[in-house]
This record gives structure tokens, sequence and C-alpha cells, in this order.
DNA sequence: CGGGTTAGCATTGTCGACAATCTACCTATT
DNA sequence: AATAGGTAGATTGTCGACAATGCTAACCCG
């Protein structure tokens, strides 16, 4: 379907960098409160320091690192304070992608976000399984939005998100909790119900903080 | 009141010339589709192309600066849907700070905010000086949330703001209808009525949004 | 034995130089 | 005259080396 014939872009290294990083951060690769040692990475990565240094102020002016100066930077290690503070984001986040996807082709979105549950519930029993196709339900509601700005936010705190769950993998409770509530989000969408939809995502985010800072 | 003794935050070199592009943009001087030389821009700054880079990664991350490889960096154009997506964004965080600011403190928010609103009744008649007072009202209205992640992704909008306003000031409706719209919003703060506080903020978005698309 | 000092080590911060790439202009050919 | 090709200039991308800073640990002195 799509043409052979594209602007091909060709991702700059440091852009390619951060990419890596987010994933191993995400990944549980890279523990919080780990030190990046750059002349170490940047052997493992085969480039330069200088390439890689960039690449990394793209992830501290995220967040998801920190600097000191003149000892390097870390894995942030989240506290209860800042599980909270990111849903706060993502609360505020996905609740105007939501918003907005009503004023849109609502139908459309719902029916791709019911399929992503379907794939939820045949993965049940497999908690890794099912937490990936969690978060991608949410990259999923934000992305149909349409909005770039929307997304890049969200995409940091997906980032996020991921280091909690690989955390703290096994209080994650059982899923079929959560299939029923992507569900009925999905549907509420799909049906063009803004504000069932709205106090659905509150509701679930609530759920999200009571279950990885109750502990 | 201050003591004198505190952290003392050393910024890092590339955070310091990170705040001085965002200033530069935000008040015009860099206009949108200027390029930004890299040799040039380092013999102004006093430094070496090598922290300076790293200082631009950051805006770049944060959309205010666009690169294209082996071309260079360019402040961002923004299109009408630019703006529009932009103040899609800062509803969702600044709505996300009026509710939690309302879980909380705010009356005494709602004072603060009152106060700019009167010096911005004050400086009435100097457009330029409304519009800084405006961006301050938005600002304080976040910071009272007492969200790092809300503080930091607005910080990025407010300097987009900026460059629309700078771009085109002569466009910006006088003060009389903007007064009054904050002050209904911080006595709604005031009032802890959640409700009217949240319609207020999505009508004033709609109204940004009208005056700055319209033309 | 404890506190303070100092030397050494490791790591980050900064710089200058070289290689790769793109744009623009000029020339030659059809 | 118009277009293809080539060349020169400038700019970015990358690298290696040096300087500055902070931590560690051994050592000396009270």
């Amino acid at each position: 379907m799509t043409s052979y014939i594209e602007p091909l872009a060709q991702e700059s290294t440091p852009s390619i960098i951060a990419d890596k990083l987010r994933k191993a951060i995400g990944h549980g690769e890279l523990k919080p409160g780990t030190q990046l040692g750059e002349a170490d990475l940047a052997r493992k990565l085969g480039v330069s320091r200088g390439p890689l240094r960039e690449g990394m102020q793209r992830l501290t002016q995220e967040g998801l690192l920190v600097a000191i100066r003149n000892r390097g930077l870390f894995v942030v290690d989240m506290t209860a304070d800042d599980v909270q503070d990111m849903y706060l984001a993502r609360e505020a986040i996905e609740r105007a992608a939501a918003r907005k996807i009503m004023l849109g082709d609502h139908k459309a979105a719902g029916e791709q976000l019911l399929a992503i549950v379907h794939d939820m519930a045949a993965a049940e029993g497999d908690p890794a399984a099912v937490g990936e196709i969690d978060i991608a339900f949410h990259e999923r509601l934000v992305e149909l939005a349409g909005s770039p700005r929307l997304s890049r936010m969200h995409r940091t705190y997906i980032t996020e998100t991921r280091m909690c769950i690989h955390a703290l993998e096994e209080t994650y409770t059982t899923s079929e909790v959560r299939v029923g509530e992507h569900q009925r989000l999905a549907e509420a969408i799909l049906n063009g119900d803004g504000l069932h939809a709205d106090d659905l995502l509150v509701a679930h985010m609530d759920d999200a903080i009571a279950r990885l800072t109750s502990r």
C-alpha cells in the first residue's frame, strides 16, 4: 500500500541513541539509580562521546535521567510521589486525547481500541504480555487523537510507566479486572459517550496509582 | 527571607544555553525559520560547539527547533494547525492543574491569581505588558498545582505562546475582555467551583485559538 | 585512635580538528 | 537557450585529546 518512493527520513545518531536508551530503561535493562558512564556506553554503542551526550541530553530533558554536575547521569529512581505525578500527567494527556477523538471519527477509533482489548483478553494468563498490550492500548488512544504534542509528551510517560511495571512486576494484579476496564472505555468511545469515557479514564488512572503505590 | 545558605545549584552549560535560546525564541529575537549556524552562535555565546549542540538538542526535543540532517537547525515556523495543537496541549495541562489545585488549598491559590489579575488591570493600555502578565497568570496557575511534570511540559508551550504573541502583536485584542476572563477564572478557583473553572478554562483557550488563527 | 590533609584515580566538561554531506554557482554540451 | 554535470564553498557530524572537577583511600599528626 505504501509507495516505494518516500522521503526516507534518515534518523540522526543522537535520535537513535535516545531511542535505544529509552527502550533499555523501559525494559529494566538499566535499573533506577544506575550511573551511565559515558566512555563505557560509547564503546558499547560504537559511537563517540559527542553524539552519545547529545542523545542523553534529550532523556535528561524528558526527566528519565538526572544529571549531577561533574558526577554523571543516573537513571531516575521514582518515588511514590513521582508515580502519582506521572499518572496525573498521563491522565491530563489521555483525557485530552479522548476528548479530541470524540470530535472526530470516534467510531473508527473505538473499533481499533476494541481490537486491542480483544488481543488483551487472548493474552490473559501471561502478565508480561498483558502489560505490553495495556500500554499499546493507551499509546494507540493518544495516537488516534492525531496531536503531535500530546503524542510526544505521552511517549515519555509511557517509558516511565514501563519502568514502574518492570520494577514491581509481581505486584501487578491479574488481568480480568483490567480487560474489563479497557473494554468499557473503548465502548464508550465507540458510542461517542464523552462524559462516560472521561469518568472511566479518571477511574482507571486512580486504580493504577492505587495498584502501584499501595504495596 | 531566603537563607544565604542554599544548595547553590550550578547550572550546567547546556542548560544555560537552552534557557538563553528559549528566551531569544520567545521574545522574537530569533524569528521562525531562522537557521542557527553553530559556529556563529558558539562564537557569540563564548562557548565551543559541543555544549552548544547539547543545549540545542533539548530545544529540538521540545519541538522549538527542527533539525534537518546535514543542513542544520531552524526555528520552527508554526502553522495554524500547530497553534491549534499547542492550545490543545496547554488546555490539557492547565485543566489538570486547575483540577489538582481544587483538591488542595484553592483559596490561597485563588488569591495569588487574583493578585496577578489586579496587576493586569493596572497595566491596561500597554499591550506588551498585558501579554506578559497574561502569560505569568497561566505559569502561576500551573506552578500552584505543584506538579513537576505539568510544570515542565507547560514551560515548553509558554515559549511557543510567546512566539505567537510576538509574531502578531498588533492583532492581539485589547485587554478589557481578557482581564475579565482571567478574573472570573481566578474567582472560580478561589471559591472552589471546579466545574465552572473547567468550563472557563476551555472557553478561554478556544478564545485564544480564535484570536490567533482567524486573521 | 580519630580527624584532617593530600595524593591518586576516575569521570565528566570542553575544545579544536578532520571527515562527510549538502547547496549554489559555473561551465560545457545538445 | 536549457539542462546535465562538475566543482568550490560552507556547514554539519564525528572523533580524539586535554583540562577541570569530584571521589577514594592512604597517610600523617594531634
